[in-house]
RNA sequence: CGGGGUAUUGUGUAACGGUAGCACGAAUCGUUUGGGACGAUUUAGUCUCGGUUCAAAUCCGAGUACCCCGACCA
C-alpha cells in the first residue's frame, strides 16, 4: 500500500476529548474515527486490524469444533419477550418499524440461536455441536466511555454450545477456557489476562471473566498471589479466598474484560423448548453454553498494553501491516530503490491472512514532501513492527536501515538479504 | 440513570455588551530532506432555538452534543 493512497490522516495534534491512551493514538494514528458517543467507524488501518484480530478467534474457534454462522442483527421482539429480557435488559435497543411493529437489535443471540438450534436437534446424537458469529452488537449503554473499549456499537465474537449433559457442557467449557487463553497469546496479551471468577448475572451463580490488566480498565481484580486466577471486584466479598486454590493472597489490579464465557443450562432452552430424545427415549433439555470476546474492545486492549510514549507497539500478528517502508529524500536514485524493494516486498510476502491472498502487507511512505522526522513520528504512531529506510546514505552501502518498533537498535541490511531476513522477522 | 464539566475554523486558544484575532493544521508554489525544516500565498469558526439590548461569542432561558465521576453492565 503506497502510504500517498491510505485513507488515512494521521494528526499530530492530542485530542482533549481522549482520555484513554488507545482512544487517543487510535484517533490519531487514523484507525478509527468517532462518529458519536460510543459509536466508531473503522478506517483502513483500523479494519485491518480487526480481521486480524477476527482471523486468529476464527482459527481457534474452528479448531474447537466451532461452525461459524451469520444471524440477524434485526430480531422479534416476541423472541425477547419470551425470555423476559424485553423489559429485564436495560442496554437493549429496542426499535420502531412500519405499523405497530417492534423490534430488537441485537446485544446477544441467544434469543436468535435457541429456536434455530430447535430446528436442528431432535435426538442426543445430534449433540454436542456448537457454531459461532462474529457479528456487530448493540448495547445502550448509559455511558460510553474510553474511546473503543466501551462502546454502544461494537465487534463481537460469540459462540453458542449444546450438550445432552452437564457434564459434557463442562468438559467443552473448560475446553474453550483454553482455547481462549491461546487467542490472547496470538494476540500478545496472554501475560496480561487473568481468568476470572464474577458474576454469573441471571444465568448461574458465576461465569468466568477474561481480564486484561490496565489502568484504562474500568473493573478491579484480585489476582490470587499463588494461582494467578483472580476474583471481580463484584463478588470478591463472596468469595474471601481464590476459588482455584484456596489461597487468601490476593494483588488487587485495575482490568478490562476482553471475554466472558457463561454455563448457560437450561436458561434459554427451557423458554424456547429446545428438547433432545435421550438414549432412553426420554425427552431433556438441551444444555446449553456461551463464550464471547469482544473484537473492537480487544484491539483497544492491545493499544492499552502494547505502546510507549511515541504510539501505538502492534504485535506482528495482528498489525496492520508488517512492514513500513520508508523513502527518505526525492532523488532517483532513492526512488527507484525504494520502489523496487516495495515490489519486491509485496510479491515475496503473500499473506498471513487466509484466503486473502491479494492482502498488502507492505505500507510504503512514499511521500516526497514530509520530512525525515515527520515520516519517522508517524511511523513511530501508527506501530508497524518492522520499519525499513532507504536513503541516500544507506544505498552507498547497497543497504536499507531496518528497525523493530519495540526496539531502537538500528540495522543496516544488504539489500540482498532483505527479503530473507523480514521472512525470518 | 444521578452528579460534574465543556461548547469560538480540522486542532488548541483569545476577544470589557461595540471590527471575531493568534498559533498549529490543511491547501498551492518554491526552497529543503536522517527525528514533526523554512518562506510566500490561501483556507476555514462563535452548537441550536428563543429572550434582553441601538448592538450578543459575551447577559438570561430552554434544548442539544461531547468529556469525566458514580451507578448499571447479557
Amino acid at each position: 500500500m503506497l502510504q500517498s493512497n491510505l485513507f488515512c490522516k494521521i494528526s499530530k495534534d492530542k485530542s482533549q476529548d481522549t482520555e484513554a491512551i488507545s482512544h487517543d493514538l487510535l484517533t490519531r494514528g487514523g484507525f478509527v474515527d468517532q462518529l458519536m458517543a460510543g459509536v466508531y467507524s473503522f478506517l483502513p488501518l483500523g479494519f485491518s486490524v480487526v480481521r486480524n484480530i477476527e482471523n486468529i478467534i476464527r482459527k481457534n474457534m474452528n479448531e474447537a469444533g466451532g461452525q461459524e454462522v451469520l444471524m440477524p442483527v434485526l430480531q422479534p421482539k416476541e423472541n425477547w419477550v419470551k425470555t423476559g429480557r424485553w423489559t429485564s435488559m436495560d442496554v437493549l435497543f429496542q426499535i420502531n418499524g412500519s405499523g405497530d411493529k417492534e423490534y430488537a437489535l441485537g446485544p446477544t443471540h441467544e434469543e436468535v440461536i435457541s429456536p434455530l438450534a430447535k430446528k436442528f436437534i431432535f435426538s442426543y446424537r445430534d449433540l454436542p455441536f456448537s457454531v459461532y458469529q462474529i457479528q456487530t452488537k448493540f448495547r445502550d449503554e448509559l455511558r460510553a466511555k474510553s474511546g473503543i473499549l466501551r462502546t454502544r456499537e461494537f465487534l463481537m465474537k460469540d459462540m453458542y454450545s449444546f450438550h445432552a449433559t452437564q457434564e459434557d457442557l463442562d468438559k467443552y467449557y473448560d475446553k474453550i477456557v483454553k482455547v481462549y487463553f491461546n487467542i490472547f497469546k496470538e494476540l500478545g496479551i496472554r501475560n496480561k489476562t487473568y481468568l476470572t471468577f464474577a458474576s454469573g448475572g441471571t444465568f448461574s451463580r458465576y461465569s468466568h471473566e477474561f481480564q486484561m490488566t490496565t489502568d484504562a480498565g474500568e473493573d478491579t481484580i484480585y489476582i490470587c498471589n499463588k494461582c494467578k486466577t483472580a476474583i471481580n471486584k463484584e463478588i470478591k466479598a463472596e468469595t474471601p479466598v481464590c476459588p482455584a486454590c484456596s489461597s487468601d493472597s490476593f494483588e488487587e489490579k485495575k482490568a478490562v474484560e476482553v471475554g466472558n464465557i457463561f454455563k448457560l443450562g437450561t436458561k434459554y432452552s427451557l423458554p424456547f423448548d429446545l428438547k433432545f430424545k435421550d438414549k432412553d427415549g426420554q425427552e431433556k433439555p438441551v444444555i446449553m453454553g456461551c463464550y464471547g470476546m469482544g473484537i473492537s474492545r480487544v484491539m483497544g486492549a492491545i493499544v492499552e498494553a502494547s505502546h510507549d510514549e511515541r504510539g501505538i507497539i502492534w504485535p506482528k500478528e495482528v498489525a496492520p501491516f508488517n512492514v513500513h517502508l520508508i523513502s527518505l529524500g526525492d532523488s532517483d536514485k532513492v526512488k527507484k530503490t525504494a520502489a523496487k524493494i516495495y515490489s519486491d516486498l509485496s510479491r515475496e510476502a503473500g499473506s498471513r491472512v487466509a484466503g486473502n491472498k491479494n492482502d498488502i502487507q507492505v505500507l510504503y511512505d512514499n511521500r516526497e514532501d514530509k520530512s525525515a522526522g515527520e515520516k519517522f513520528a508517524e511511523a513511530d504512531l501508527i506501530g508497524i513492527p518492522l520499519r525499513i529506510v532507504v536513503s541516500e546514505k544507506t544505498i552507498v552501502k547497497n543497504s536499507v536501515e531496518l528497525k523493530e518498533r519495540n526496539k531502537s537498535a538500528v540495522k543496516l541490511i544488504k539489500i540482498k538479504q532483505l527479503i530473507k531476513i523480514i521472512k525470518n522477522a
